[in-house]
Parts: structure tokens; sequence; C-alpha cells
DNA sequence: ATAGGGTTAG
């Protein structure tokens, strides 16, 4: 199929006002705190007599105290002779959340046991919030389990903290139980619930769950209640169910900023980048009384990223900086990445630079830029530069240093921030991280080392470490090593067609086509498809996309003529077609025609057509570069003087005057 | 009686 020419570009609603200037928030804060609150000292000055009166007092200067976020001081008039009421406890136990102190809210905790109300359910609940938030949820459990009358806030509640901490499957056990008790569930309860679904502790999928929680929610009239049925496209997003999180959405009959936010965002993180800048444009087009907000912009920022639209991209720059939306750390980190990953890394800077205050998100965002772009030495240099500026680097920023690495071949640089992960940071390395480092001596063609790395994991190696270490196969052609690697692949995730084609690419580079057939026939008895290579490019903000061997394209004569042509000369400089990548049964010629089809050449040639000279063409490409385009490619910049910008699956490469960034090694 | 919820950056 051609040339699939882009939605529209993407419509811009109109810019709303000027937001208020930002510090208006801050000035009405400090006039409420100046304003409303006695003095202190005539709250505090009172001796201690146990009259009623004087509990009231005290209940309401230790109530005074938390509400100015005055804990230790607040406890100070506990410990004296008291007698705190339900409300005292209540601020209390809010405080110490707040302070994040978990040691306060087990004294406070302890007092309230001994002072009788440890029944009390509307505190239970308040206990429970709080050791959510202290991440002491074995303390939540204990909580829940001590109560005996467990309203349904007492319920949610558990369900709340048992889901933020990541223990889907306990939740799901409980809600059956809940069930069995005969506690109704209501509009709260569906929606953890249904957040409970993805994030289940143990590996296993609870998606089946989710679906039968759907069949609940529908069968208890919640169907159009915008909340949960947010959540449930949420929830089917995050299961890559894009059709199932269409389907709800499309059915709502009622849909706010959330709703549109979610969907866009499910397209935008399911490989469906144009689909989620139609929403966005269709938001914009059919609710008037909808304006899309930070968090909207930040999926279409990324969608525009996944597609190296920068034309695009920049539009929408363009709207959030009318709309006010430009001081979102969000957002700022959002566009440093839309910026990088469509070639233009000095834009990436400029915006970080800009900043006035970044997090821990805005450095990764500059590092793993650096990082695709093959600048290694750069993206340490910058992560070292977060650590001096006081931010102490996070588990991404592990993995986009590390990724930098092995993009620039940086082994031992790479190897030594690794060992610096748990011995100066105290991160454990995750799947992640050890798939970095595979790739990272892999890549190098340290590949035993890299296998070595796997077996001395202490962690279950998934499928991202066992591809790793087969693309490095693949780069060094070693059958062996890369049988081991695609059988584990092939039990962890079967139906991945990669897997398959990579073997077989493997077995062919090293003509054993017995194999490369065996293969072939087991990816069919799956009935699984290789994904066809395709090619995007963004010439006057409209998108094209190529496929190879691309029949319908209107101009595939004149880009044939033009790959023939260059082939021609490239031929008489010294260009070999890498025939032998080609694994049909064809005579040379036909493999050589087969090459020249590849995507990646027509998006080139359409690129020298249709675009200005002296412009820079920028491809983006859905998988790896193959070794024939990458030689081709660095050719046509040295001809025609045109620098070309291709990005890849896994990075760029910049190419200029024959030579390409990545130095050929990717 | 009171209370609590959905979308977001790498």
């Amino acid at each position: 199929m051609f040339a699939f020419q882009s939605p529209q570009p993407v419509q811009l609603p109109s810019p709303a006002p000027p937001p208020p200037p930002p510090f208006r928030k801050h000035l009405k804060c400090t006039a409420a705190r100046g304003s409303c609150r006695p003095p202190l000292c005539s709250l505090t000055s009172n001796p201690t007599i146990s009259t009623s009166a004087a509990a009231d007092d005290k209940n309401r200067v230790i109530q005074r105290l938390c509400e100015r976020g005055e804990l230790k001081r607040a406890l100070r008039v506990l410990s004296q002779e008291t007698d705190p009421n339900q409300r005292t406890y209540e601020l209390l136990i809010l405080s110490c959340a707040r302070q994040n102190s978990l040691s306060d809210g087990l004294s406070v905790h302890r007092h309230l046991l001994e002072n009788g109300f440890d029944q009390d359910p509307f505190l239970a609940t308040k206990l429970i919030n709080m050791y959510s938030e202290l991440d002491a949820i074995e303390n939540a459990r204990e909580v829940f389990d001590k109560t005996r009358q467990r309203t349904i806030y007492v319920w949610n509640a558990l369900f709340r903290a048992l889901a933020l901490a990541g223990h889907g499957h306990e939740v799901i056990d409980l809600y059956r139980r809940m069930n069995w008790v005969g506690i109704p569930s209501d509009r709260f309860t569906y929606n953890y619930v249904l957040k409970a679904c993805v994030v289940s502790e143990c590996g296993l999928s609870l998606l089946k769950k989710g679906r039968e929680i759907h069949a609940h929610i529908l069968r208890h009239g919640y169907g159009g209640h915008v909340h949960i049925m947010t959540t449930l496209v949420d929830m089917y997003a995050r299961f890559g169910c894009v059709k199932w999180a269409g389907i709800v959405f499309d059915e709502m009959p009622e849909k706010n900023v959330v709703s549109w936010s979610a969907m866009i965002a499910c397209y935008a993180k399911n490989g469906m980048p144009f689909e989620a800048l139609e929403l966005f444009r269709e938001m914009n087009l059919e609710t008037n009384d909808l304006l899309p907000n930070s968090v909207t912009m930040v999926s279409v920022l990324q969608a525009c990223a996944a597609l190296a639209a920068l034309e695009q991209g920049r539009l929408i720059h363009g709207y959030v900086l009318r709309r006010g939306l430009d001081s979102i750390l969000p957002v700022i980190s959002a566009l440093v990445t839309m910026y990088a990953r469509c070639g233009k890394l000095d834009r990436a800077q400029q915006v970080f630079d800009k900043m006035d205050e970044r997090d821990v998100v805005s450095w990764n965002s500059l590092i793993s830029g650096y990082g695709v772009h093959g600048f290694g030495e750069k993206a340490i240099q910058v992560f070292n530069e977060m650590i001096i500026s006081g931010i102490p680097p996070s588990p991404i920023s592990f993995v986009s240093v590390l990724g930098a690495c092995s993009h620039a071949g940086l082994v031992e640089e790479g190897k030594m921030l690794f060992d610096s992960m748990v011995r100066e940071h105290r991160i454990f390395p995750s799947v992640e991280h050890y798939a970095c480092m595979v790739d990272l001596l892999g890549r190098a063609n340290r590949l035993d080392e890299a296998a070595k790395i796997i077996e001395e994991m202490r962690i279950e190696p998934g499928p991202k470490v066992w591809g790793s270490l087969l693309g490095s196969c693949r780069i060094h052609r070693n059958v062996e090593l890369a049988e081991r690697a695609s059988a584990r692949l092939f039990e962890l995730e079967p139906m991945n067609a990669g897997n398959y084609v990579l073997l077989a690419d493997i077995y062919a580079e090293a003509q054993m086509w017995d194999e490369v057939r065996k293969v072939k026939k087991l990816l069919e008895a799956r009935r699984l498809q290789k994904v066809p290579g395709r090619c995007w490019i963004e010439v006057k903000r409209k998108i094209y996309s190529f496929a190879s061997v691309d029949e319908l394209n209107p101009q595939i004569e004149q880009l044939h003529a033009l790959l023939l042509n260059l082939s021609m000369e490239m031929k008489e400089d010294g260009y070999v077609p890498q025939t032998k990548i080609v694994h049909y049964d064809l005579d040379l010629e036909g493999k050589e025609r087969i090459l020249l089809g590849h995507s990646e050449k027509l998006a080139v040639a359409f690129g020298l057509i249709n675009s200005a000279k002296g412009e820079t063409i920028r491809i983006t490409k859905n998988l790896r570069l193959c070794e024939d385009c990458h030689s081709v490619t660095k050719f046509i910049s040295k001809y025609t003087k045109r620098e070309i910008l291709v990005r890849d699956v896994n990075r760029f490469h910049h190419f200029k005057d024959g030579v390409c960034s990545c130095r050929d090694y990717w």
C-alpha cells in the first residue's frame, strides 16, 4: 500500500484567553495564612485542668496545630492528659501522612487504640489511607483485618491501598470475598478494582478478571458513569486492547476531557500515533466546551515524537504556548523528548535550558535524547550534571544512560555505571537494566560476557534480555548462541513474530537453508506474520508512509528510476548490493530489485524529489535499518549533498557527506 | 453522620 496520506494536519483549537499569572494562587495562600489564624499563644497558654471544657480546648489546640502542619507540637499536647475525639485523631492521622512520618503514625495509632477508638470504621479508613501513603501496606492490611464493622469505605480504602502498592491479585481475592459476604460495590469500588487488574504482582494477566468486572459494572447500571467508563478505557489501554478501549469510549454517553485524554493516550502508548492525532483533531472539532489540558497535550506530543512529525510537533508546541501550558513539568519533558525524537537535538536542549525547575524526568528526557543520537559521552555528562545538581538518578535514568553507552559502544563506561547503580545509588537492576547490559556487551561483540551476565542474573531474565542477546547474535553472526536465546524466546513469547524472523535471518546468513525453512514453517504454523518494514516521511506537514516494493505509489516509476540511476553510479564507486540478506529464491538481479524496493530507499528518493534543496530529509523506520539501505543512504548523502536523518527503532542515523553518525556501529 | 475516584513525562 502506498503513501497513505496522513489525516489532515491536526487542527488546533483557537487559543484560550491568556492564563492567569502563575503567582496568583500563591498570593491567595499567603493572604489566607495571614488573615484567618489567631495568634498561637492564646491557644497554648491554657493550663491543664481536667474538666471537659479543658478537654475541648486541648482538642482544639491539637486540631489547629495539625492543620498548621505542626505535628510534633500537636503530639506533645496529645501526650499530656487529654481526651481526644474522633476529629482530633482524624487530623493527627492526616498530619502524619502529610509529614511522611511512619513512627508518629504508629504512635497516634497506638494512642487511638488505647482510647477506645479501635473499632471506629471512620478512623480505620483514615488509618488505612495513612499507611498506604506511608508505604506501610502490611499495617493497612492489619487495620482492615482487625476492624469488624467493615463499611464500604473501609473495603474501598484497602482496595485503593493495595492497588497503589501493586498488589492487584490481593485486591481481586478480597473483592471476591466482599461479594461473597454480600456487600454491594459502589462506584469507587469499581474504579479501584479495575485499577488493580493492571497492577497484578505475579505477572499473570488479570485481563479476564477485568472483563468480568466490566460486565458487573454494566449489570449494576454504571455503564453511563464517566469516571468508571474512563477507568475501563484506561484498563483496556494498559492491556493493549485498543479495540476494546475504543468500544467502551465510543459507547460512553457522556465524555469529558479526561475520557478523551485517556483514549488519546491509549493510541499513543500502543503504537498508533496517527490515530492519537486524529482523535485529538476530532476532540477539538466535536466539542466546543472541552479544552485539551496538559495531560492531553503530553499524549499528543508523544504521538508526534513517535511519528517524528516535526512540523506537527511545532504546531502543537505553539498551541501549548498559547494555552499557557508551557510551565508544566510533564509537558516540557514531553517537548524535550518530542524534539529529540524528531531529530532536533539542539531544540531539545534549548527547551531544557529554559526550564526554571527540573525534575528527574526532565533530565532523563535529555539523557535519552543524546543517547538515541549516539552521543554517549554527552549523555554521561548530562547524567553527571544531574547528580551534581542534586537530583538523584531514577531507575529510568540508568536505562537512558546505559542505552546511550550501548549506542555509542562505550563498554567500560557502561559497566562502571551499572556497578554504581547498587553501590552508590541503591537502585537494584531490573530486567530492563540487564537487557541494556546484554545489548551493550553483545553489540560490542563480547557475546560471552553478555551470556555470562544473563547466567548471573538474580532475577528471571525476561524476553527483553533474551531479545537483546538474539539481536546481538544477528549482528555478529553467532548461530549457536542465537539458538539458545531463541529457544527461550519461543517459550516466553511464542506469538512474537520478530524473534522467528531474526533467527531465520541468522540461519540464512550462515547459509543454513534447511533451518531457515523450519523456522518459517513454525511461523506459518502459528499463523504469525512478519511485521512489514515501513517508513514515514513528513513533507509539508503531511506524513507519507512507505512499504517495501510499493507498486501503488503514484510516483513509483520516478522513484525507481532515480534509485536505479544512483545505484549504477554507486556501483562504479565500489558499492556491492548486499544480496545475501534477501532470502527469496531469486537470481541476483531479482534480489537487487528487492533491495532497491526497500521502503527506506523509497522514502529517501521521495524526499529527494519532493523537498527543497538543502533541506534535511527526515525519515522514520519501524524496524532496524538494513545494512544495504545503510550503505546506500551514506552514498546518497554524498552524491546529492543532502543531509539525511533516519530514525530506526533503536536510534538515529545522521547521514552526511557519505558518513553516518553511528560510525557503522548500530 | 463523616470520608474517597478517572487521563500525564523517560
